[in-house]
DNA sequence: CCTGCATTTATGTCTATACATTATTGTGCG
DNA sequence: CGCACAATAATGTATAGACATAAATGCAGG
């Protein structure tokens, strides 16, 4: 147990916190007292504590102390990963299937897709994603070419546009939004699946600086693939 | 634009970073140009750097420098609040309406519930929860005795055991699993849908210290309900 | 009893400095 | 040329102190 005394101080109390040994509302010991429990510099107890703030187990407040922070909404980590990377490591075959690729305009009337374009057009890709050749996901996706240019020229067929994105438009906003629905016919017949049969619905809209970038609707069997969230303490990603 | 320095230093780069005119693999100025730059002492911008870095927009490295940290994964912060609160936040009448509660073993070959379990036993309680009385999802959760033995005395029947357990047993690792699936007889009556309606399955297990805690399983109507999750900027993770 | 003001105590920010750590860079020797 | 090793330049950790800020507390006066 050694490193970095900050770390070590830090680690002290997530562990005392997480373990209930220190409830929600009760009061640590102050900086100064810190201080001389570890025989410290102030700097060092107040580095260890503002980790644990930014990670939001603790509240600290002027002249009244810090305090373990009540546990609000559980937020939970959700890895929504490169699907071609997530295949991969699963030790099986990936390949992506287009089956669309247009450029045209936005359809009249349709807000989501006029704000998407912005002043420009829209690139239409929609692909198949396949595991061992098995069908794993439909994906019909929309990127607005004011934003991003480049793909008009950009990308072999073969690679899908959701990887060719992450590596070309990183750090952007994003909202994914996870549903339930029943597969359409066509759905089902790329899928190779019984129409209506219960879908996995991951549908992710991206900005970047408030321009829209990409819109994109991926379905899969809900048989076939689980979106797995996480929370805890060493689930420290924190971005 | 006031505030902290350290702050602003940290807001400046978070912008560039995120707007792009800083891009993945570009290097940052040395702490000793930053400090020039904006003539304050070298722990005030290595404050905003560890911040960076503590959300992953950058990579430090001793000797090299700084730089804009390659994407990974996206991952997302998905929030899984309360039921209620969340219905009540959306201006409608919740219920929860208990269907069983009964305090059994474990199935004998069932390794998730005489794990869940340990030395003690189960306490299964199912029910129904209701948006203006309208079936929102059916849930069905086994709770370990050992870890709440609370929970057999305590709990007034509406009052749904998410909430009470949320706020007796605080800070917790939890693992969720979402999928989709065909709604069986059982759930299609209770949700007052077709059998075979595509519905979300939200599956949760909860541990404390690796003692499981409770282990959840809530079923929407597919057209019902959406979860959201959002990756961005201001999306800092303090619940 | 309540209100308002001063005090006190805690965290928040920042400085200036020192030494540790580490990976790159460069140099010299075989 | 290439390897070993030293110099160097960057971040990493920590100290000791100063002043700022905010909120709980206590005290005085109405």
């Amino acid at each position: 147990m050694s490193g970095p005394l900050h770390e070590r101080i830090r680690a002290d109390f997530e562990a005392r916190i997480l373990a209930g040994e220190l409830a929600p509302g009760d009061r640590l010991p102050t900086e100064q007292a810190l201080m001389a429990q570890y025989g410290c510099a102030r700097m060092t107890v107040s580095k260890a504590l503002s980790a644990l703030a930014a990670a939001g187990l603790i509240d600290r407040r002027k002249r009244a102390g810090t305090f373990v922070a009540r546990p609000r909404v559980h937020s939970m980590i959700l890895d929504v990963p490169d699907l071609a990377a997530q295949i991969r490591e699963r030790g099986q075959h990936y390949a992506y299937v287009p089956l669309e690729r247009r450029i045209r305009d936005p359809e009249t009337g349709n807000a989501a897709e006029t704000q998407l374009a912005g002043a420009g057009r829209l690139i239409q890709l929609d692909g198949l994603h396949l595991a061992d050749n098995i069908p794993l996901a439909v994906e019909y996706r929309l990127v607005s070419l004011a934003a991003v240019p480049d793909i008009a020229d950009a990308g072999s067929d073969d690679t899908p546009p959701g990887t060719w994105l992450l590596r070309h438009i990183p750090w952007t906003e994003a909202e994914t939004r996870i549903s339930a629905l029943a597969a359409s016919p066509a759905v089902a017949r790329l899928l190779q699946v019984a129409p209506g049969t219960a879908c996995l619905c991951v549908e992710r809209r991206t900005w970047r600086r408030a321009e829209g970038v990409t819109h994109v609707r991926q379905i899969f069997p809900g048989d076939a693939y689980d979106l797995v969230a996480r929370f805890g303490p060493s689930g420290g990603q924190e971005g």
